[in-house]
This record gives C-alpha cells, structure tokens and sequence, in this order.
DNA sequence: AACCTTTCTGTGCGTACTTACGGAAAGTCA
DNA sequence: TGACTTTCCGTAAGTACGCACAGAAAGGTT
C-alpha cells in the first residue's frame, strides 16, 4: 500500500506553487541542499570560511580530521549549490582560495546557530550518554 | 607530518577546559551530536516533532521517504542523546509515542532555523544549478 | 485456526561515503 | 638533475548508510 515514494503534491506541485521548497516532500530538491549543507564536512567548512577566505590547506589545517579527498568534495557540492565561490590562480604549484558567496554567508549564519549550540550544550548531551535510565 | 589526527589540544583538554565542546578539533565528541542531529533524517524527525507527540507510524507518515528501519535507527540515535524521549506502552500490537526532551526542543529550533532558510532560499540554489558559469 | 493490528529487529545486499595511496602539473632551490 | 611545493583526481579498499523483506509479540476479529 505504501509505496514510500510521493510527495503526495498537488497537480502543479506543491512547493512549486508556492515558491519555495518542502523538505517532508520525499522528491523535493530541497533536500539534497539539505544534504550538502548537513554533510559530514560541509557543516564545518561552512563555519570555517566565515573568517574570511581561505586556500585549500589552510581550510585542511582548520577543519580537523577532513580528508583532501573530502574536503574537495564537500567544497565542490557547496560551490555547485552556490555557497561558495571558487578563485583558482591557474599557476603551479596550484593555488586555489575560497569564500563564502553571499548565499553562503547566510546559510553559514544559519549553521553556525545549530553549532555554537551543540558546541554549548555538550555538557548536558553527554550527561545522558552516561546516565542512561537509571530509575527506569 | 601531518597525521591528520589530532585535536592539538594542550594536556588538560582544551574544550574540557573550556566545559564546552570544539566541533574543530577531530576527536570532540560534539562531533558525534552534529552527525546525529544533521544525519539524513535527523534534521527532519526534529522538526517533525516539533508540532507535538507522534506516534511511530504518524513520523513515518510526516517524513516522506523514510523507512521503517531508518525511522527507528534514528529516533534512537535522537534519544541516547537526550533529544527524544521514548514512550513505550507495552502493549500488542505496539503503541509507541515520541516527544521532543527540553533538549530536543532546542535543537529543533536551531535545525528548523536552517531548514527554513532552505525552503525559502530554494529557487536562489536552484538558479545556480541551472545557471553554471556563463561568462567565466 | 487464520488474519489483522503496530513497532520494531535481523538478514542480505546494493549504494554512497570515506580513507589511503599514488600521480600529475610547472617552476624554484640545492 | 632531483627534491620540493600545492591542489586536486584516479584507483582500490573499507565502512557506514539505506532499503526490501521476513519475522516476532498478544489480543481481537472472522
């Protein structure tokens, strides 16, 4: 019966009508931003240029633990997404900086919110790793 | 040289420190909550939530496109963290409800905030799928 | 007795992410 | 000449994600 598919929309498309997207609707679009955006690294980098541009090792050495493999990755879905803008000086050794478009300077605001948050509440989240449920 | 390991913090913890979390440094555990809280269907079982208690069936209904499986996975992911909070009537067949923690109230606000920006922004993101680089 | 209900868990398997490793470019420096 | 620089890409390999499918529980209905 339930086919896991639809977004269920109207005949125009809902989020299409009015303009904007849905992320409850399974096919919207919005959600592989959703994804980018939320990506293991993509969160990081986001928060990372907002100090400024920034070349490609340098955001390496910022963003603790990425891969070059993944932070190339994660930077090139965020520049195909339009959050960051890549200048490359075409020389060798190869010189390459980023910075955040003015799109992504808002989604990088909107990150960072949810980060700084986590970053403040730790204590409390780790509370309940290790209190579990001791009365129940 | 680079082992690409470490957080480079000093001897004591530089976030233990602090009492709170650094999502920059490799090994912080904050970095575990962010996976958690941005995984695929994280972002959205939050925000589901936060209209009130559901029922397992009612989230899987409200986020199109999850299944049964990863519903579950998540909802517990969510609430080892102390985002969620478990209500088990142990009957048959099962009847299970989810609220939001006053934790999870939190974090659903900062997720929404975003998810919002992306729904609103989406024909801004879209244009530059569409648009690539003319001129450059 | 057979079937239905709901919320999961176990199995199997394909897809996607992630890492490690090696290579390429063109000029500089020993 | 050979080593070094930086930013990627290709490949192989490993891990985690994600889905479909089947099964289990205890009682009510047919």
């Amino acid at each position: 019966m339930d086919a896991g598919d639809g977004t269920a929309e109207g005949p125009a498309g809902l989020s299409a009508r009015l303009g904007r997207g849905d992320l409850m609707a399974a096919e919207c679009p919005s959600r592989a931003v959703l994804r980018h955006l939320t990506s293991r690294w993509g969160v990081l980098v986001l928060i990372a240029l907002q100090s400024g541009t920034h070349r490609f090792s340098d955001l390496r050495r910022k963003v603790r633990g990425v891969s070059e493999r993944m932070l190339a990755q994660t930077l090139q879905w965020l520049e195909a997404d339009g959050m960051v803008k890549r200048r490359d000086f075409q020389v060798v050794p190869p010189r390459v900086e980023y910075a955040l478009t003015p799109l992504g300077v808002e989604a990088a605001e909107k990150v960072r919110i949810l980060a700084d948050w986590i970053e403040i509440s730790l204590p409390r989240i780790v509370a309940n790793w290790e209190a579990g449920e001791p009365t129940e």
